[in-house]
DNA sequence: GCGCTAATGTGAACGCCGTTCACACGCGCG
DNA sequence: CGCGCGTGTGAACGGCGTTCACATTAGCGC
């Protein structure tokens, strides 16, 4: 994709690239307009071109990441066996949570940006968020949850809202382990709590006894 | 506090206030160097006297605000009736995080700020993070933990890294609703979810199996 | 009371950032 | 072939964090 003379030809999607790989090492501050020109040997104002600024590019990525995440979680999803229906759901709505929180662990930088938040709930169903799967990480959720309700283990009324609970719960469990207090945990440990946190999310929207409004 | 002359003669604290005041509108975002030196009326690199850098500033007013988390849960804990040694367990685990909860949606700047992670769990006992109360949030958490153990209510082996759930759960739910995906929710419904946070962490401590390395 | 030292504040400068704008280039359509 | 419009350029603006030589003065030892 090297440059023919004046034009770039792919500018759009190098900024893209370069904005990921950025991203990468250095999380959402690492990732400057100033920067990306230089990687897509450009000057900065052509970025302008192709994104109305810094924040349009963020999100963008931010997208493109959830995608990641998405597909992560399906990375896990595959591995839960679905000859049972009710198992099939606990594994699935574990999976979810493990693939989310594992991919904070291997792709700390991306995670950070793909959950910068900014954006409204508006973005859980964006086209872009979309990975392979055909997912977006929200969707993943929902599908999950989904299950549970089929297997009979929760009921209409527990399901309204659960979202919100799980996210909650495997989200801050994420940010903390990430680059929170709790990033210094060892390996092992990581893992048991993370195991606790998804059976924690199980039994409370189970047993909960649903105080939605 | 007008300075007189040339020297300002309180200058760490005016800078430590106007950065609080700075977080509380803009979020650790809003707390610039060069604005607080404004603020104060001093030249920019006055800022260096006092502080290392930037990131320390920010770190110092982290605890601060930390200190007022500490007290907003303080004060949830205060309606707790203690006639009743579990049930006064059950509401101090639920005061604690709803404290947090509330704090958030008060001060969404102030919270951000005193959670902007960086800094590793050593910050969970730094003085400067204690309120007026006299302990910090997470020495709130432990004592709302232990007051659930006294009461017979958790096992010695289930209170191993409580911590890391209760507040996982929290913190994830208090950073959606605060400036993330879940933030324009009405208040009614927020609360809702609240409550049900709280309760998930309360029955998901107690019965979770403990899978603790 | 006096003079010196060390602490505190100044102002200009550096290099980074995001953003804008007048301008240069050249692909592809008429 | 000519030209329009999409794309990239380069210089500029203001803001940021940070540094450094320098100015000022409070307070201490004498």
């Amino acid at each position: 994709m090297a440059r023919s003379g004046y034009f770039h030809g792919d500018l759009r999607r190098a900024l893209l690239d370069a904005g990921l790989e950025a991203a990468r090492s250095g999380g959402p501050e690492g990732v400057s307009v100033r920067e990306l020109a230089r990687v897509a040997g450009v000057a900065p104002s052509a970025v302008y071109r192709h994104f109305e600024g810094h924040e349009e590019l963020l999100l963008e990525l931010a997208l493109r990441a959830q995608a990641m995440v998405a597909d992560a979680m399906e990375t896990e999803l595959a591995l839960v066996p679905s000859d049972d229906r009710r198992a099939w759901a606990d594994g699935a709505i574990a999976a979810t949570g493990i693939g989310y929180i594992r991919f904070a662990w291997q792709e700390p930088g991306l995670f950070r940006l793909a959950f910068r938040t900014r954006g409204d709930l508006g973005a859980a169903h964006d086209e872009r968020g979309r990975g392979a799967c055909g997912r977006t990480p929200y969707e993943q959720l929902e599908r999950a949850l989904d299950a549970l309700v089929d297997a009979g283990e929760l009921t209409e009324h527990e399901r309204a809202g659960a979202e919100a609970l799980a996210w909650s719960a495997v989200h801050g469990f994420a940010m903390l382990t990430v680059d929170g207090p709790l990033r210094s945990l060892d390996a092992q440990t990581r893992e048991a709590f993370a195991a606790r946190i998804v059976e924690m999310v199980r039994l409370g929207l189970a047993q909960c006894a649903g105080a939605q409004a």
